[in-house]
DNA sequence: CACCGTACTATACACTGTACGTTAGGAAGA
DNA sequence: TCTTCCTAACGTACAGTGTATAGTACGGTG
């Protein structure tokens, strides 16, 4: 009788059902004991196949970058830029964990690399110099990266009513007195929160002078 | 003999105490036995003054962000611009667990509304519409907070010898074949991962950005 | 002086990650 | 076939965590 059955588990059904419950739950409410359990085994089972929880954050980082689609050949250089920094951001909304997987953890492994290999690839058939190449991929990198995390964020505060009627609160009791900006453009400000049209307007605020840089670059 | 002192504690000397202990040993190695152990008190003397730990660090957050500068009034509006996305990414830097308060929590508060006041009091002073500059600023936060998170947490790996090592090698081990652009601009990337001149790069590609959309406006 | 709210303590619970030592299943060699 | 060894998974244990609950003593007010 199979009392203690072998090679029930394998590292990529460890990440697999990590991420399950990191999508369930959000990344923070995960435990190794979670995702132990929910594979009907001893929490220390884990410990085969990882050597602590953060490689298996790691491990499920690079598995949902590596689910990135690959740039378009057939497009100018703006549009495959868009492409790539919408793809991550469609990404992150998707697997709202991978915001924190993101922030949280420094990047290494192939997958997060391709990220990169991407856009630098772009950029450098573009025209850009090396050095204004990798300037301008970690600008765009860390602007996807930010606004998508704040939207994430922003969307989940919405989601739970007790924070969400805080938020209003604090809002509302700002006087308009100390805070006249805030105040008359509250509506404003609720409504430029996150959406496709906030996230395009500050992207194509960076090409755009991207565009006018690269002007002044080819006219010297 | 005073065997229970009482208002030895107040809920300015605990934000005081658990900044000091998130700066030394980093915001997520802080936790709320520490602080109490720090003031010589047990760990249930802190829900006297904060209903929870999130709500401790929602102070710290505020407190932290109180220590923000003014606008300079006397500047145009590019560097008026420029001088409140620099303090702020300054505070991050003197007070690096500022990053994380800032990306794990939801803002609220009078003092998060200070930067936003501060902004979008430049902005439209500048002569953008209500729905622009709500736009804008949320673009230059994000940017900020992103740019300057994956700075600091960057920074952090550096000094990390275990994990600055590792880094090395998993970036050693691409293939030239596979990621032809990151291993030909890896020394550029390791050179434009944070510093001064990255961050204005990404906020004067913003601005240029912005100034030529100005244009447009205007014009029409 | 009696009283009561408030500031703090003590105890306890349900968690967490993980170090250590043990056990049993399968494969390989005699 | 029997022995041996490797290793996947187990169980136990420990030092932490946040916090619910109940108790206690001080300080100011009647």
């Amino acid at each position: 009788m199979a009392r203690t059955p072998r090679n029930t588990l394998s590292a990529e059904l460890i990440v697999r059902t990590a991420l399950e419950l990191m999508e369930a739950k959000g990344a923070d409410a995960f435990s190794l004991r979670g995702v132990a359990a929910e594979l009907g085994v001893g929490p220390m089972a884990l410990y085969t196949y990882f050597r602590n929880k953060d490689e298996l954050y790691d491990a499920v980082r690079d598995h949902l970058m590596s689910l990135l689609p690959a740039v378009p050949g057939d497009a100018s250089w703006p549009d495959q830029v868009r492409s790539v920094c919408r793809s991550l951001r469609l990404l992150m909304l998707q697997h709202p964990c991978l915001a924190q997987l993101l922030a949280g953890r420094p990047l290494s492994g192939h997958e997060t690399a391709r990220v990169a290999e991407g856009l630098l690839g772009v950029l450098r058939s573009a025209g850009f110099d090396p050095e204004t190449a990798a300037r301008t991929h970690t600008t765009l990198f860390t602007y996807v990266l930010g606004s998508t995390s704040w939207e994430i964020q922003m969307a989940a505060e919405r989601r739970d009513p007790e924070a969400w009627r805080r938020l209003r609160a604090s809002m509302e009791s700002l006087s308009a007195r100390d805070f006249p900006s805030v105040v008359e453009l509250a509506p404003e400000l609720a409504r430029t929160t996150g959406g496709d049209e906030q996230f395009d307007y500050g992207l194509d605020l960076l090409l755009a002078g991207l565009a006018r840089q690269k002007e002044l670059r080819t006219s010297t």
